[in-house]
DNA sequence: AGTCCCATTGACCGAGTGGTTAGGGACACT
DNA sequence: AGTGTCCCTAACCACTCGGTCAATGGGACT
């Protein structure tokens, strides 16, 4: 047992993540009941019976190809703050979700699929996107209020509503992305309003 | 040929709406894919058989249901206008539409399962979709242009972007109804807080 | 009475589904 | 050489799917 696992375990894992790249693109695109195990494992050049040597149920491997994507969502906005101040900081967030929005529109059209008709499949996902979404909730909520606190913020509102407010714009410009392209919005001109809106502000 | 239909086309009509009112409550609740027409006749009470001698195929009792759904949302705001000032009317508008998204969640909910997912299957139904979304939008365009001309409304920004603005709150309002049940997001506060956004108003 | 047509049904079909199984190569260790 | 374990496949299974069809009940008209 000299542990030289080299090609062994590289067979494996390259054929495992054959199967779940070619999954994750096809649950993508077309859902999960739409897509067959038949057809995963055409795309990726497969036997039908090794995707289930490797994963044992369709929700196993449905599961697996979740988990993946959702991923490069958790680490990001969290640690990055550093000496900024509240103003700057704020801005970066609704700079970062628009961005993460605008570049990440497919996987989020994917989640987005999921839980509007799979409940029982969802539950492990929603309670992940919610933590994600809360976090980010009460982080701005924060800034808002330490914002107000030092006068760079217009006074008029509570913090938590204003970041509800915020936050609804911001699931807007989703929307926009998702269904639309964007049509017809125009992400600098709503970060100008919002900017307008929070600080009055007009750069 | 005395024309005496009562009790024919009762007959007809009566299966056919009890299979189209089945079919709306399953399409809803599981999605097309998921629901099969087995389940609906069931559902209906009525042989399988019946459900394909009033619609030729699956996707056509799909685009009746479909039909069905999207007639209330055609007769609503176009003609109330009345001879309301533009500050009521825009007030009005933003109000019908949170109302109607807060008692149609669900409907809404099965529509964009379908935008999301079914891209041949939505094509018409995008087009009908697009189509009221850019009538209210157009509308509101032309009432904030308006109301900024008379001077209700707060100068500073070019109508059409207003309206897109507003129409990312208002749709980010969507999704806090259909996915998180509205927790969090208050109605009146958001009503309230864009109030003051458009025109300075604190009532 | 017979005739006609609409509404309705159960039984059936081919295709495709998620999942299983028996077995075969390829490498390691003895 | 034999033995075992990991990776992988073709063929198969039971079952469900959307859809068809021949047959029938029953009200309306002659």
């Amino acid at each position: 047992m000299t542990e030289n696992l080299t090609s062994a375990e590289s067979r494996s894992a390259d054929s495992r993540d054959e199967i779940l790249k070619a999954a994750t693109l096809m649950f993508a695109t077309r859902g999960f009941h739409e897509t067959s195990m038949s057809e995963v494992a055409k795309a990726a050049k497969v036997s039908k019976a090794l995707i289930f040597w490797h994963f044992k149920t369709k929700e196993e491997l449905f599961f697996a190809v979740l988990g993946r994507l959702l991923e490069p969502y958790v680490i990001d906005f969290a640690e990055e703050s550093g000496a900024l101040d509240e103003k700057t900081q704020i801005l970066k967030l609704i700079e970062a979700y628009l961005l993460f929005v605008r570049d990440n529109a497919n996987s989020i059209r994917f989640f987005v699929a999921q839980l509007l008709h799979d409940e029982k499949m969802s539950e492990g996902l929603t309670g992940q996107v919610m933590a994600l979404y809360e976090g980010y909730r009460s982080l701005l909520t924060d800034l808002i209020r330490r914002s107000q606190e030092k006068g760079f913020c217009v006074q008029r509102f509570a913090p938590e509503m204003a970041a509800g407010f915020l936050l609804s714009t911001l699931n807007g410009m989703l929307i926009g992305y998702l269904f639309l392209g964007n049509r017809g919005i125009d992400l600098e001109g709503v970060i100008g309003m919002l900017r307008q809106w929070l600080f009055n502000d007009l750069a």
